[in-house]
RNA sequence: GGGCGGGUAGCUCAACUGGCUAGAGCAAUCGCCUUACACGCGAUAGGUUCCGGGUUCGAAUCCCGGCCUGCCCACCA
């Protein structure tokens, strides 16, 4: 490999041109360039002063848990291309780089590495050290990440590089708390969230996975009880008030009432009702026992109540469509065939703090469930260890129960409750409490990082109000009418039709690409529900709240802080809100403890010091990853004081809303949403700004409830302005699976490092590949295999060498060729693998990528077959007269003066246009796999085997010609680099010097003819006609499209495939020349097109001449439409089977033609119906394919 | 359970709102080191478009039913 060098050119002289393409030479020389010409810089100024339009892409910061993948590299190809596009298009473009710091999964890898490397636990260090760990690795990962992008030839602005926990976005986590807190979106409350007991932190569903378990149903006997007030003047629920004793309800009662089976229990003095359950433990959380409204037995329990055996608790029955009926009582089909149908009793238990649905039961039945004799429906039997606890809001609790299970764990609670519940009687009736155990297999979610069966519990959380309509509403609103399901069909309609075409790029709401994502992200705001911001771990960002226990702020306190104002919100007590402190205290109904608190906007540094000064404490806790990650389009560019920084500066208002956001469609609602969410209020204007504020507090002051203080919040949010869009397109890119259909991912150890395809490859067909490949679909195939390191031997890996789940490890794997050990570099991303020496990492490639490496060797082959004929006869118009010394040149319509251009060049023009069309609409419309195949048909077919072929004699003494070719390679080599940005910057570098006379219709772009300005020097010397990535995108002109030419060129290319195909048939030889005797008519027809010299030079013809009786040795005939023709002089001796074989299966097929289309055309129906061009061209086709079936047929005779 | 994709040549994928004899690349076969490219050139073969109905002059495409496969969301007393 060549050492590279800042002066060393990426492509060597023309006579040196290595014949094969070296990316490995190439790249590094181009990415200098790239690098110290500051192209990718953008410049926010150039917006403002109206000079340019904005074009502007975040990445989607990838995690710096590992290295980066194929599906990484499909999407920054996407954005690359979209980048350098507009880039050449001459917007002002900045596409963002950065890195998430991912909170729990980097924290993990870094806490299982410890684990593994040193056998230590987070637990062993400081909060700091333990942080500072962490960082390293980050360092380590925000690097690789880095390399792997620059090598990709990612045009990021690498200078704006932001990471989730930098400076920069840090201020503006703090701010956009600061904010959601004061305005009432974000609160502190007792949740239901998902715990892990093991590592006692909620976590979210995507932590975790799902098991399938053996476990029981069991069915408990609650007894039925009368609960009365003995004073009928206490209310039920006053602890102080009345008396109360709850009473048995006998059987013979029930009867009474009707319930149906009660008679089966004559006499017996105690009723009860079977509740089924997978979780008997929880019973002691039990508060309520529901039964469905449409159950015959519903009804004569009203009024009754349940007692919970040894707990005590005295427990309302509700009524609610969620209780499943029990197969006897199923009411049709779908309720019958409910799988819960067969274990159900048609009584549930509620446990509204152990369980999500109970917990939604209970807010639907909140003030019934309330009324029972704990006084509340929420009760928490449980400790963060999962283990049974009197400490976590279980008020109630009897001796009794606290003698049995207090301090038990989960499992062996359940065992203890199962075990009294076999001995013990439902009253004094003699049936035992457990009815029955039936085996049950089901699944059961469980910890990702622990393997701990996650508990639904409920804990202290900062949640966000994404449910309030500033938020979820918003975000629906913010969708372009025709895709919102809710808009009106007329208007769809009319935007659809007119609309598309108008201008996108200044749209002001959300598109989805391809629309059908639209829905999914309308309906998860539909059902949204608030989002659990806080997570109980030490890598993240802070929660800028400080509390003390125990205390509200006294008068003095708020003196000493300057504040004077006290108004509520719904969710917390504030007492008071300036520009930077929100004050309030909290109280905890469940214990009965008041939290005095503090949220301090970013930049109070000395605030923060005095709070602590008296006691006050930060939260321990981190946020949610994904709440700096919804900030990304504010943070990168700088929100909330983009001019604090010089790498902001000027960002916020240059780039935001930003042009497409281009992701993976799983994480539409985790980020895409948020995003869309705070953007758009936090852009907006804010509802609780000073002047609005007063407002409020006013309105607040002259009222004196609790009601009115409520909705006149609810006024002030409803006047909150809404801000812009954060992206206007989403283009949602396919996902890259391996060969066996499995998501190709870090963790699944099926993921690819595209190092490893850029070394094998080139970056280049990396990016080729990758950008044909992303068709609409959603899902792409990329079989993988393993590149010894050894031997080189490429063989596809076995399944058990991959990193799974299970398998969890280092793979080892051995060579089929070489039988030598080796580790696969599969999750070595993860740091899971080691290397050594005896045991080298293996690489991965797949064939998938030749085809893009193919392409790029015949891009550089082109250019240097077209640049030794640009160079050959030196620069500048060369006079005509040089001998053309074929037909070719002699039949082309420029005969001398070099005003007419030859049938070929016309037609390379008109393919041109054509091509640049086509690629124009496919990046508009996100069609990447089809900008991909406009360029491989335009490159290797028109341009290579065509065009290049055919200007071969003549292009060396034609300067027209030369021009068309300097033209067509240089629109050729732009339109492509947005794909394979290093060979085309490669060659550009010759091709840039190149002069030629000009070429009607073309307009390549500024860098042709615009005056540099100092500031487009940027950071150096270059200027932008030496580097292709700032060359401008080619503009053809109307004029160059050339109907006649396509269509003759066409007919040129019909008769020499033609020829082709009988020479291969009769194996003649390439170097043989043979002459084609045809009709004067097509002779002629073809002379005036320009065309036979080209029929001539490309079917290997010694000569055209007109059909005459001696056809010369060696004969074989031909049919072209209505036209006979004989090539003679074929072979030494024509092979009369081969020919007869030839002629037959010609007409066998010409008959099955004619046949499909004289069937078409006797049915009355198409005749009557279709279209009448169709009708035409059916007619003509089968007149065509009719008189060569009867000349095939008549040559067949001849033969005998 | 709800929603969304996909099933086309041996493999990976095309085919715009229904309309040329359903197309490419790879692999296969035949012939070529033709002076840009063997990472190449020329040619050949290969498809009952998952199955069954329907609508239509006409269906890979639209509708209904089924099978297979992937994803997202919800649920899992």
């Amino acid at each position: 490999m060549l050492e590279p060098s800042p002066n060393k050119s990426a492509m060597s002289s023309p006579d040196e041109l290595p014949k094969a393409y070296k990316p490995a030479e190439v790249e590094p020389v181009v990415l200098r360039r790239w690098d110290e010409s500051g192209a990718f810089v953008a410049d926010p100024a150039k917006v403002f002063s109206g000079e340019r339009e904005p074009y502007c892409i975040l990445i989607p910061p990838p995690n710096v848990t590992g290295a980066l993948h194929l599906g990484h590299a499909l999407n920054n190809t996407i954005q690359d291309i979209l980048t350098r596009s507009h880039r050449m298009m001459g917007y002002e473009t900045l596409w963002m780089p950065g890195t998430d710091h991912a909170g729990i999964a980097t924290q993990a890898v870094v806490e299982r590495r410890l684990k593994r490397e040193q056998g230590k636990s987070r637990k062993d260090f400081t909060r700091e050290q333990f942080v500072a760990l962490v960082q390293e690795w980050k360092d380590e990962y925000e690097k690789r990440i880095t390399g792997q992008l620059k090598a990709m030839g990612a045009s990021c602005d690498f200078s704006r590089q932001r990471f989730t926990m930098d400076e920069i976005c840090a201020r503006a986590v703090r701010e956009a708390f600061f904010i959601l807190f004061r305005d009432g979106l974000i609160y502190r409350g007792k949740r239901l969230v998902n715990w892990d007991p093991v590592l006692q932190t909620a976590v979210s569903d995507d932590e975790c996975y799902d098991e399938e378990i053996d476990a029981g149903f069991y069915y408990l006997r609650y007894p039925l009880v009368h609960w009365g007030v003995r004073d009928a003047a206490t209310k039920p629920g006053n602890k102080e008030g009345g008396i109360r004793d709850a009473m048995p309800v006998t059987w013979d009662e029930l009867a009474v009432r009707g319930y149906p089976g009660a008679e089966a229990h004559p006499g017996e003095q105690q009723a009860w009702v079977t509740v089924a359950t997978t979780r008997p433990e929880t019973y002691l959380g039990d508060t309520a026992v529901a039964v469905n409204p449409h159950d015959p037995r519903a009804k004569s329990l009203r009024g009754l109540w349940v007692e919970l055996p040894l707990v005590g608790r005295i427990v309302p029955i509700v009524e609610d469509d969620y209780v499943v009926l029990p197969a006897a009582l199923a009411r049709d089909e779908e309720e019958k065939n409910d799988p819960k149908a067969a274990y159900a009793t048609g009584f549930l238990k509620v446990t509204p703090a152990h369980d999500q649905n109970d917990n939604e039961l209970y807010t639907r039945h909140k003030d019934v469930i309330d009324s029972n004799s704990a006084g509340t429906g929420l009760i928490n039997v449980m400790g963060p260890d999962g283990a049974i606890s009197d400490k976590h809001g279980w008020a109630d609790v009897s001796h009794e129960a606290a003698r049995l299970f207090v301090g038990l764990s989960r499992e062996d609670a359940r065992k203890k409750v199962l075990s009294e519940f076999k001995v013990r009687t439902v009253g004094d009736s003699g049936y035992l409490l457990l009815e029955e155990i039936k085996p049950y297999r089901h699944t059961v979610k469980h910890s990702d990082r622990s393997k701990a069966i996650i508990e639904p519990w409920l804990s202290d959380q900062w949640f966000m109000k994404v449910t309030d309509g500033r938020m979820a509403r918003s975000a629906n609103e913010a969708l372009v009418a025709e895709q919102r399901s809710g808009g009106t069909q007329e208007g769809s309609e009319g935007t659809r039709h007119q609309g598309i075409k108008g201008d996108r790029k200044k749209q002001q709401h959300l598109r989805f690409h391809p629309a059908r994502y639209a829905k999914m992200y309308e309906q998860w705001h539909d059902n949204i529900r608030d989002w659990c911001i806080s997570r109980q771990l030490w890598w993240g960002h802070r929660i800028p709240v400080w509390t003390r226990a125990g205390t509200s702020w006294s008068e003095s306190e708020m003196s000493e802080f300057d504040l004077k104002q006290r108004f509520a919100t719904t969710d917390t007590f504030l007492e008071s809100v300036t520009s930077n402190l929100v004050l309030g205290a909290r109280f905890d109904a469940a214990t009965g403890a008041t939290t005095g608190f503090a949220c301090i906007a970013p930049g109070s540094e000395e605030l923060e010091r005095r709070l602590e000064a008296k006691g006050y404490k930060q939260d321990p806790d981190v946020l949610d990853t994904w709440f700096s990650s919804a900030l990304w389009p504010l943070s990168t560019l700088g929100w909330p004081d983009p001019d604090q920084s010089p790498q902001t500066k000027g960002l916020l208002g240059a780039f935001n809303p930003t042009s497409v956001l281009s992701t993976a469609r799983e994480i539409i609602t985790l980020w895409v949403s948020r995003m869309v969410m705070m953007n758009r209020y936090l852009l907006g204007g804010t509802a609780l700004q000073s002047s609005v504020l007063g407002a409020t507090q006013t309105a607040l002051e002259s009222s004196s409830t609790f009601t009115a203080l409520e909705s006149s919040a609810t006024n002030v949010r409803n006047q909150h302005s809404t801000g812009p869009v954060p992206f206007r397109d989403v283009f949602i890119h396919a996902v890259v699976q391996d060969g066996d259909g499995k998501r190709m991912s870090k963790s699944a150890g099926n993921g690819v490092d595209p190092l490893d395809i850029i070394n094998s490859h080139g970056a280049d067909a990396l990016r080729f590949t990758l950008c044909q490949m992303t068709t609409q679909t959603q899902d792409v195939r990329m079989p993988v295999e393993t590149v010894c390191p050894h031997c080189a031997h490429v063989f596809a890996l076995e399944a058990k060498h991959q990193i799974t789940k299970d398998t969890k490890g280092i793979a080892d794997a051995r060579c089929p060729e070489c039988k030598k050990e080796m580790v696969t570099s599969l999750g070595v991303g993860t740091g899971q693998m080691k290397p050594t020496a005896d045991k080298p990492a293996a690489t991965n490639t797949s064939r998938k990528f030749d085809a893009g490496r193919n392409f790029c060797n015949k891009l550089w082959n082109a250019a240097r077959f077209g640049l030794g004929i640009l160079g050959s006869s030196g620069p500048g118009v060369t006079p005509e007269g040089s001998d053309a010394s074929t037909s070719a040149g002699r039949d082309a319509r420029s005969t001398g003066s070099g005003m007419a251009k030859s049938l070929v060049d016309r037609w390379m023009l008109s393919r041109l246009r054509r091509s640049v069309a086509e690629v124009n609409a496919a990046l508009e419309e996100y069609q990447f796999a089809s900008y991909a195949q406009t360029m491989y048909d335009l490159l290797w077919r028109d341009f290579c085997d065509w065009y290049l072929e055919a200007i071969k004699p003549t292009a060396a003494g034609d300067a027209q010609q030369r021009a068309v070719l300097a033209h067509s390679l240089e629109t050729i080599v732009r339109l492509l680099h947005p794909v394979t940005p290093f060979v085309t910057e490669a060659i550009w570098e010759r091709l840039k010097d190149v002069e030629t006379a000009p070429v009607d219709g073309f307009d390549l772009g500024p860098s042709r003819s615009v005056e540099m300005t100092d500031g487009d020097r940027r950071a150096t010397q270059e200027s932008p006609r030496s580097l292709l990535c700032m060359a401008g995108w080619p503009r053809l002109g109307a004029s160059l499209n050339d109907e006649a030419a396509e269509r003759d060129f066409a007919r040129v290319q019909a008769i020499v495939t033609m020829i082709r195909e009988v020479r291969a048939q009769h194996n003649v030889a390439p170097k043989r020349r043979v002459t084609l005797h045809a009709p004067s008519g097509l002779l002629d027809e073809l002379r005036a097109s320009g065309g036979l010299g080209y029929v001539e030079l490309l079917a290997g013809l010694e000569s055209a001449t007109e059909v005459s009786a001696a056809t010369g040795t060696a004969c074989v005939s031909l049919r072209l439409e209505t036209y006979d023709l004989v090539l003679s002089n074929l072979t030494d001796r024509v092979d009369a089977g081969t020919e007869k074989e030839r002629l037959a299966k010609e007409l066998g097929d010409k008959t099955k033609a004619a046949s499909v289309m004289s069937k078409r055309l006797e049915n009355p129906g198409y005749v009557a119906k279709a279209p009448p061009k169709l009708v035409e061209e059916s007619k003509a086709q089968l007149a065509t394919l009719e008189a060569e079936i009867a000349g095939l047929s008549k040559q067949l005779e001849a033969m005998g």
